[in-house]
DNA sequence: CATGAATGAGAGTTCATTCAT
DNA sequence: GATGAATGAACTCTCATTCAT
């Protein structure tokens, strides 16, 4: 694929993004996508053959996208509460974001199509998620800003509860207010307690 | 409508479930459901307008046998951390249920229509075991058998819990050390801590 | 037929006469019927066979009732002028009037419809407006108040003059001003010029 | 769209008017398009919306044509009466003719179809109808061929003449006799009476 | 007579996918 | 590579008509 064929794809790729959000995976046609891209039917099967081939690889770009915001977080100096009260802030824009959000379209997708743990773009990121959290647990118990028994466990939860808490933004609706009570809770349960 | 219609009312809401759980929701045509239910084409429009029509009535039903079930659990007379075991394990067994469930084609459902709280069954759903988690807890702190400042709070965040290890197990999978790690979590910070 | 089935008929009648106003004839189905009598289904069935059966029947009662009306006319005494000035308005409330006419609907029936001469309801109605036409005329010749060559001829002119009025209301809409400029102009042509 | 595709919807237009003329308006499906046409089933949407969306295009040929019919009767040179007459034979032509007319189908459309003044094809051609007969009348008056007081409601009442053996053709039936006895009647009240 | 559930034909419409240019 | 016309399968939905009760 040349230079500009790359290009092409890349746009495809952004205009379905925005469809996507805007519907859902399975609410998306082949010919919603043509048009949002002002290219011609047969055009958009020379690079994608179906929806769930263009959704794959609209998600991967997503996720280097995360990946950097990720690292971003990490590379500032700062206390570990800091660290994890940045991570959940990051998350609490993210379940009440309304209108910009592959959400939907991500659980609809995953819903649908099985891969193996190893391929499971959402399943990774999930990982991460724990990953992260855990790493900043540990940290914080050694500098005894923390304190934990099993933290692998605790991050999970925490994954669990930020799962819960998207979902649930997306199908019962949830208020700013819920979102910071739980989010408080989960830092509460790490936190030291003075006495 | 008469006796017999009611009859066969229920045999396609029956039926339809069986549909449903199979495809999920968006999949499901009213062709497929009028196959299911060898009944004629016009004859499932006699009954139900289109595929959310009947799907809402499923969900209804279902939601009334939930309702029993609970009050099952809530009329044995045990210790309330038992009560509370039960309830959390008839979760587990639904998060781990694979294919006899209808959580897919649920958050399907509600991901694209939207109701006001009073009219919205899962929201309903979500409220009401708040309800019975925050009852229980209070009951267990009553009796010395719990330690909780914030029932709501924590029931809240249970719910979210169970919420997030639903949705997992219907994304990227899950597995029963997972779901038992999380539940026991769940009950370990309840549970007052005999040193 | 007993007693209360000729009422039942005429109730049909009566309701679907509605209809056919409402929607013209085309566009009516026995469905529609049914649902504007509050009988049920197969009920429609034991009196009329299809919707050209009920509108025949309608027309027939219409009929009834504009024989009537002629006659109303004809019996008061007065000049023939005037006689004539009476019918051309009851014609002319006929033209203008929106929402409370089978004419549309007659003229669709009658384009798919056809019969003989002798059975064709809107063809005698034609023939009995031109025969009282000409009788007027004829009457008004002999009295003076008229000139006139040849009375059916211009009696058919007539009668023409207000079908294309007719239609034209019922296609591309036509202001009252118009209906009486030609109302007058066909009065005009009959009356004695006094110089 | 390209050349050929304007060829396409040429043939399909064509083969519409056609279906249209045998059919009527309300009667023809977009299946029977279709099949008229030999096209599939969702190549005909590529071209049109509806059947109305059909019909106002075929109209619109239709309209042309007439055009350019109308614009040849009047570039003979002859004098006025000779010209009223060609202009009412083909009328005359129009109204007589059994199983090549789109006013079946044009009556049925407009009944159902109501649009601005502007944009009404059949009100403009009535309209036109009166523009030429009554720059004819007039015309005829300054050579003194003809006589009229008021050459705007004669040329008006002229076409409602025209209306009304159109429609009368179509639903009660019309002699060949009939339509000459009107056009006659019509033709002598312009006509200078040699006395 | 009367009911209304049930059937099945048929119309409208949308798209994934192909293919000649 | 790119286009966009064309196809045909699949779905939705509506009714005329029948028939057991």
């Amino acid at each position: 694929m040349g230079e500009k064929s790359a290009q092409k794809r890349q746009l495809i790729l952004e205009r379905a993004r925005d469809v996507f959000i805007e519907k859902g995976f399975k609410n998306v046609t082949m010919k919603d996508i043509v048009e949002a891209c002002e290219i011609s039917r047969g055009g958009l099967y020379l690079y994608f053959e179906n929806t769930n081939d263009v959704f794959m690889e609209v998600l991967k770009l997503e996720q280097e996208d995360t990946d950097d915001s990720l690292e971003a977080v990490l590379s500032e100096e700062s206390t570990v509460a800091d660290i994890l009260t940045l991570f959940l802030n990051e998350q609490k824009r993210e379940i009440l974001k309304k209108d910009d959000t592959l959400t939907i379209a991500t659980y609809e997708f995953f819903f649908v199509n099985k891969f193996s743990k190893k391929d499971h773009i959402m399943r990774k990121k999930f990982e991460l998620g724990v990953k992260l959290i855990s790493e900043i647990i540990t940290a914080g118990v050694a500098t005894g800003e923390f304190y934990c028994e099993n933290p692998l466990v605790m991050a999970m939860n925490i994954m669990f509860v930020l799962e819960g808490l998207k979902i649930s933004a997306k199908t019962i609706g949830i208020s700013e207010k819920t979102v910071d009570e739980q989010l408080l809770y989960l830092l509460d349960g790490l936190l030291i307690e003075e006495e």
